[in-house]
DNA sequence: GGCCAGGACACCA
DNA sequence: TGGTGTCATGGC
């Protein structure tokens, strides 16, 4: 067992399965991760919320949305103005992924304007189960914690994890989740 | 009452 | 490629 493996154990009993993403369904996942940018997931979870409560958390209803409209539900998350317009050019992709009825890949993801790495990534392991590892903030603070790995790109943090760990997509959820909230303890 | 969160992008040198 | 400014609300 490597050091990875003994880490994710230890985290695990300290913290329990996570079980992310916490959503109810594939296409909330989606809005989660972008509505998270940089942001609380206390704040996103009350734009849900909202979305929720206005019937609109699906994606022809939030294309149909005026993006006054749309701004307003989301407001809590923050940069709503930003993420409002986000929203519906990556809601856009994801009808068309779904209509195609083919898995989406990493680079036709990116190029949606707004989504990042990290936005990508959750959503092709979280939403698709396709297995990339996330690297965040924590991540490479975790790195650094415990001299793991030291190196500088997003994409150097992603194949050193996936290179080191079985590809397993349960296995990368939960290893994420838990980095998260070890994050959060320091 | 300040600090910061489950980032991404534009612009500059 | 590296550094900095911008986007913005709400929790603690």
């Amino acid at each position: 067992m490597n050091k990875f493996h003994s880490i994710y154990k230890s985290l695990l009993s300290e913290f329990g399965p996570q079980q992310w993403w916490p959503a109810d369904s594939q296409y909330e996942v989606v809005v989660g991760a972008l509505l998270t940018q940089n942001t609380n997931w206390k704040n996103v979870e009350k734009a849900i919320a909202n979305l929720k409560k206005a019937k609109a958390l699906a994606p022809q209803k939030i294309l149909r949305l005026e993006k006054s409209e749309l701004e307003q539900l989301i407001k809590p998350s923050g940069f709503y103005r930003q993420k409002a317009a986000r929203l519906k050019l990556l809601t856009e992709k994801f009808i068309e992924i779904k209509r195609r009825n083919a898995l989406p890949s990493r680079e036709e993801l990116l190029s949606v304007k707004g989504v990042g790495k990290e936005t990508a990534d959750s959503i092709l392991l979280y939403a698709f189960d396709l297995p990339y590892f996330v690297i965040d903030s924590y991540t490479k603070r975790f790195c650094a914690h415990h001299k793991l790995f030291n190196g500088k790109e997003y994409d150097d943090y992603r194949e050193f994890f996936e290179s080191s760990l079985p590809r397993s997509v349960p296995l990368y959820k939960e290893y994420h989740a838990l980095i998260v909230e070890w994050g959060k303890t320091i």
